[in-house]
DNA sequence: TTTAGTACTTGACAATGCAAGGTAGTATGT
DNA sequence: ACATACTACCTTGCATTGTCAAGTACTAAA
């Protein structure tokens, strides 16, 4: 997959998971990668750049399965953030999509 | 606009714009500031990588209208690699929308 | 001759993803 | 007890690519 098409859609896609409901980072991990792909090393300075701007609140529960989870819960600031975003997204996706079929005339 | 969501894009417009007929760097600038905002800097690196990378040959032009043009010819291997970029991006864009919608329910 | 428009170039900078490595807890098998 | 594997988190250094700002140079009109 092309790296670069990722830039910034990360977030949005990091953003949009956690509306529904809290996840841990690992989770997050795994849920995005369905999308597309994404290793660790992204994933967890993306939280981190979201978590110092307030668009998240963390908080630390126990795992049966291994070492505590840090979940990530959106704020209302988040909420905002992620609605722009989107919105953005869709702009800009279909100005593309556009150009291109025009082009192709 | 989000200057994160162009990455790798902008390199797919300007691909898609020369492969129709040749064009120098000023007139692509304005013809991709059409699909999004975009200025001189990002253009001309742009185009160097992409001549570089033997995706497009040059020449240069006298214009009555100030100095000489350099005009830029897609080869054989801008094509193919233009095919490829766009089909990527068709299948990431669909990726993401619908990730988005299925969110939304 | 000054201004505006066209046209190209460059260098310092910022944002973001990746690879690779590290730390720990839990569970399973030997 | 020990090794292995899976879960879970975090960090550092790097590459890529876009932005900003400035500079060069040519033509034409005021």
């Amino acid at each position: 997959m092309n790296a670069q098409f990722k830039k910034g859609v990360l977030e949005l896609i990091v953003l949009k998971s956690v509306v529904n409901k809290d996840m841990y980072g690992y989770e997050l991990v795994e849920e995005v990668s369905k999308v597309v792909d994404v290793n660790e090393g992204t994933i967890y300075p993306l939280l981190k750049r979201l978590t110092n701007d307030h668009h998240f609140e963390t908080y630390l529960k126990e795992s049966t399965e291994g070492p505590p989870r840090k979940y990530y819960h959106i704020t209302a600031s988040g909420i905002l953030y992620e609605e722009n975003l989107e919105e953005e997204w869709v702009e800009f996706a279909s100005k593309v999509s556009g150009f291109l079929k025009e082009k192709k005339k």
